[in-house]
DNA sequence: CGCCAGGTTGTTG
DNA sequence: CAACAACATGGC
């Protein structure tokens, strides 16, 4: 059975924010949100970039991401093979201001060992398997687990894959969707079941997910300002 | 100063 | 299998 609530509540974010244009690419020191990645394939150069922020934006605000690969870009790093030749000290300290950096630089390196060994160095032939495949694929690289791996292929690839995070289950649970005990797929599976297969839905609900969670619904939630429950699509007592 | 951010992995009961 | 620890920076 169709849940109307699911799209009632895109619509309500799309009319209240309007689009969001993610994935951003770093460009002149800042995150640029261009309407055309609504429409346009995303070149190889821009899908290794959204895959590296993918990893660094793990458990990590934007802001601190930016400031990372701000750092890569400056240094001419952001790229598959200044990656592969790079020292992991080095690409570490550049990463530093994203946090977990010794960590996130062993990530870095093994998704382009991904490429090298998986995809022959070719990063767009991920886009050539079928979408379980190419997920199996990116989820058996240490360090890249669910969120990151439908982050990359939704908004690198466009594959329509439903992205859950930390903003999607609080949202959600606080309007009375999903449940604290449910599984990611398992809300996957909520949005999928209950929205149109299509990349651009995705993308920007997703992305518009994020906006609502770092406006009002924080964890102390600002509900005062918040457009669901405006609408009433959203009863939780604000606190 | 304390809290928290667009998670993932490893360990323990 | 669930709960918890480790990983770390910078902004508010």
């Amino acid at each position: 059975m169709k849940n109307t609530k699911i799209h009632t509540i895109y619509t309500t974010l799309l009319d209240y924010f309007g689009y969001q244009n993610w994935w951003p690419i770093v460009d002149n020191n800042t995150s640029l949100y261009l309407p055309e990645f609504r429409t346009r394939q995303r070149t190889p150069a821009e899908i290794f970039e959204i895959a590296v922020g993918a990893i660094l934006t793990q458990n990590t605000n934007w802001q601190n991401v930016e400031k990372a690969l701000i750092n890569l870009k400056t240094d001419s790093v952001l790229n598959i093979e200044t990656v592969r030749d790079i020292e992991t000290e080095r690409l570490a300290g550049l990463i530093k201001p994203s946090g977990y950096f010794n960590q996130k630089a062993k990530k870095l390196k093994l998704f382009v060992e991904f490429i090298d060994g998986e995809l022959h160095g070719d990063i767009m032939s991920l886009r050539d398997f079928d979408i379980d495949t190419a997920r199996k694929m990116l989820l058996s690289v240490w360090g890249i687990g669910k969120e990151t791996a439908d982050s990359i292929l939704l908004y690198g690839y466009y594959f329509p894959i439903f992205v859950v995070d930390a903003y999607t289950r609080r949202i959600f649970l606080r309007a009375g969707i999903v449940d604290k005990a449910m599984e990611y797929d398992n809300i996957q599976g909520i949005f999928e079941d209950n929205l149109p297969v299509d990349s651009l839905i995705y993308r920007e609900y997703h992305a518009l997910i994020v906006k609502l969670g770092v406006e009002c619904c924080r964890k102390k939630s600002l509900c005062e300002n918040c457009i669901l429950r405006e609408k009433s699509l959203c009863s939780i007592e604000a606190k």
